[in-house]
RNA sequence: GGCGAGGUAGCUCAGUUGGUAAGAGCGCAGGAUUCAUAACCCUGAGGUCAGGAGUUCAAAUCUCCUUCUCGCUACCA
């Protein structure tokens, strides 16, 4: 790992179709910024490079629903996403953007080059065509009656509203979501990259040649090759992307996942017209930081093209990390169950180092993690500030107090074991964190900072200078162990701003103010050294580092977090995996319930419906079916069997007795061999939990509903 | 129901190829202290390593069964 001359950071490009929430951070951004921050300090030619994900058909529909072109859509995010890094420290050497024009022409030249090799299958597929918009539709674009639930706004490919997966064939009234239009078949022609052909080099490459990636990684691609690779589509139907370059490719762009990972390439092309120093010479180490929903891209599909094409060095190391919960519970972008962190620096300003402190200690490096914001407070103010903090703080001080706000001199004759061994500490945290940091283990790493400041309270607690001052005019020796404590735990101090650097940036540059020295103190190679402070220097005033978070702040962001829950509402999802959110935090009740109103009806067809009054008298689960019911509801003049899917959320014997409205006039339907005559009325509240509809009273069981 | 991953101290997690390690941080209790952001320091309680069976001289660590959790998937409003 040592031979290598250069290194190349990627980190997966954000989607440009909302904004960025901290499990992105903790995912990838973070970590991958902690170790370019450490490459450069260890003054290794690094490059770190990232932007926005532009394309795709999630950020058409979105356009079209609020009415904007695509274009718009990725302005305006773009622009979001740019300024959260930028205000987290995410110190990319440039963040660029798929939209760019040199990122087109990349784009179009490695397919160019795969298709001048020969290296694509042409196949003729039938595709749904809108005659009246003149396009393909991709089956995220066909909207229609769900066959399944009866949802009329389900999707091509699935219905949001029970969770079928569907193919547009299933739907009842497809039509298009551009014009309306009732999709027909048509033939279309797209570009097939044929993996196979690469999964006994993948397999050789990744289960022979990288057994030291992190086993998440390791074992997923290992499934995937197990499972046997297939010919994939890098061509798609659409309008929004990078055109196929190619003279019969009319109205064809490149699959949104063939363009991303090149826009790694572009990126660097934009940033140095040494770019291929980085991409094409075997001496530099290629690293992806991602979250795990990448890794078959980042290890798989990206490798292969670029083992197609040739010229390109293959990374070195894909350390995915997994997903981070909040309170317990899956972010949701289109529950707005997330932190965003363009309100978090809103809300709790200057404070960014605390949140990359508390997304580094608790990250999801191995398994999915959970963020709670007691769990920030707890680290901000028993850590960071108790231990850290605090440790700088009562330094600074004493410095102030005893040795006349100036270094003191270490007297090496007088230097004892408990000061020989907190020197050997300091040396033994520089080179644990290095290790660990190398090995991607930034948690492990940044325990290590905090543990050598802890150790600095033990040694200072031990030396107790502050009473040894009482002594000063009996003890000619007293001065001299207290200038000697202080001396050394300056030296820690100007060591624990060069370890925490590339976690904490800026606490690092608020310990060189105060040190009053300049950034070359914290290269890499000065850590583990006890002369970084001259004596006789005069240092400032102490400043806090971190100040406690509050109950308060606490409360009330949990409040915000819980207030801010919104009811799923029809979005698409991406069509493709990605690192992040496919719904901006503008999504709000009004305008969720405001774009969920069915089309407009006639009474007639609500008088088609029977609506009654029904008492379950009987209750049971159905075998084999994780949210079936078997109910026996009474009407009065007969009870019914109805099977219904709520098992997740009531238990038998407890909805047994209630009264409910029931749908009598529904056609029977089997579910898992049990015929259902009928369909219960529930209502879901903003958290998905599920309410019985019914009167006010009991009333007689069959009574009609209008 | 199928597939995958997982259940280790109150909480968040480490535990490498089976052998004196059942651990860390936080939290909690008690003590000590006051230089310091009511901080620091010391001591302590706490776990039948989900449960059961098996392999072994030896299992948190391997095998099987049960159970629970999470993800994907199936049934569904």
């Amino acid at each position: 790992m040592s031979d290598y001359k250069r290194i190349l950071v990627t980190a997966a490009l954000p989607y440009a179709n909302g904004p960025v929430h901290i499990g992105h951070l903790a995912g990838c951004y973070l970590p991958a910024d902690i170790y370019v921050r450490y490459q450069r300090a260890q003054k290794r030619d690094v490059k770190f490079v990232g932007g926005s994900d532009e394309h795709g058909v999630p950020i058409t529909i979105r356009a079209m629903k609020e009415g904007i072109t695509p274009q718009q859509v990725v302005d305006k995010y773009h622009a979001i996403i740019k300024e959260s890094m930028e205000q987290m420290g995410i110190s990319f050497d440039i963040y660029s953007r798929t939209s760019n024009k040199v990122h087109h022409e990349t784009s179009q030249d490695f397919f160019k080059n795969l298709y001048d090799k020969n290296l694509f299958e042409e196949k003729v597929t039938e595709q749904f065509y809108d005659e009246k918009a003149k396009t393909f539709l991709a089956d995220r674009y066909i909207t229609g009656t769900c066959p399944v639930c009866a949802n009329p706004n389900a999707y091509g490919d699935q219905c949001e509203k029970c969770g079928s997966s569907l193919s547009p064939e299933q739907l009842i009234n497809p039509r298009s979501t551009l014009s309306d239009a009732v999709p027909v078949k048509k033939e279309t022609k797209h570009w097939y990259f044929p993996l196979q052909h690469y999964e006994a080099w993948l397999k050789e490459w990744i289960i022979d040649g990288h057994k030291e990636w992190k086993n998440n990684v390791y074992g997923q691609c290992k499934s995937w090759l197990d499972n046997g690779l297939q010919s994939r589509a890098m061509t798609r139907d659409s309008s929004w992307g990078i055109k196929v370059p190619l003279p019969d490719a009319e109205g064809k762009v490149l699959y949104v996942w063939f363009d991303a990972p090149i826009g790694y390439i572009s990126a660097t092309k934009e940033l140095t017209e040494n770019w291929a120093d980085y991409w094409c010479k075997d001496d530099t180490k290629l690293v992806h930081f991602i979250g795990k929903d990448n890794i078959v891209f980042h290890c798989i599909i990206f490798p292969a093209m670029l083992k197609a094409h040739g010229n390109f060095v293959l990374p070195d190391n894909v350390p995915a990390n997994e997903f981070l919960n909040i309170e317990g519970d899956k972010v949701s972008t289109s529950r707005n169950w997330a932190v965003w962190v363009h309100e978090y620096i809103k809300d709790f300003p200057g404070c960014e180092d605390v949140l990359r402190y508390v997304l580094c200690s608790n990250a999801p490096e191995t398994k999915d993690n959970d963020f709670t914001w007691k769990g920030f407070q707890d680290a901000n103010n028993s850590e960071l500030a108790s231990i850290f903090g605090n440790f700088v703080n009562r330094t600074f001080v004493l410095m102030h107090k005893l040795c006349g706000g100036k270094v003191p001199k270490l007297y090496e004759e007088m230097m004892d074991d408990k000061d020989r061994q907190i020197i050997a500490d300091i040396k033994a945290a520089k080179e644990k964190v290095e290790n660990l940091i190398e090995q991607y283990k930034f948690r492990d790493a940044l325990f290590e900072v905090i543990d050598l400041s802890r150790k600095g309270n033990k040694y200072m607690q031990e030396k107790e200078p502050w009473i040894v001052a009482k002594s000063l005019a009996e003890n000619a020796d007293a001065q001299k162990s207290i200038d000697n404590c202080l001396h050394i735990c300056l030296q820690l101090t100007a060591n624990l701003a060069i370890l925490i650097n590339p976690f904490l940036p800026n606490t690092a540059k608020k310990m060189l103010g105060m040190m009053k020295v300049v950034d070359k103190m914290l290269e890499w190679q000065n850590a583990g050294s006890i002369n970084l402070l001259s004596v006789g220097y005069s240092l400032r005033a102490p400043e806090i580092l971190f100040r406690k978070i509050e109950d308060s702040e606490i409360t009330t962001q949990i409040e915000k977090l819980k207030s801010g829950l919104v009811k799923p509402v029809q979005e698409p999802t991406s069509d493709k995996p990605q690192v992040t959110s496919d719904n901006s935090q503008e999504t709000t009740e009004e305008k969720a319930v405001a774009s969920n109103v069915k089309p407009e009806i006639v009474y007639d067809d609500f008088a088609k419906l029977d609506l009654k009054v029904g008492k379950i008298v009987a209750a049971e689960k159905v075998e084999k079916a994780d949210k079936l019911l078997k109910l026996s509801v009474d009407l009065g003049f007969e009870t019914r069997t109805i099977v219904s899917g709520i098992a997740l959320h009531f238990k038998p014997e407890d909805i047994v007795g209630k009264q409910v409205v029931i749908v009598a006039n529904l056609a029977p339907r089997k579910m898992r061999g049990i015929e259902s005559n009928g369909m219960i009325l529930m209502a879901e509240d903003a958290g998905g939990k599920l309410h019985f509809i019914n009167p006010e009273q009991d009333i007689n069981p069959g009574a009609g509903v209008s």
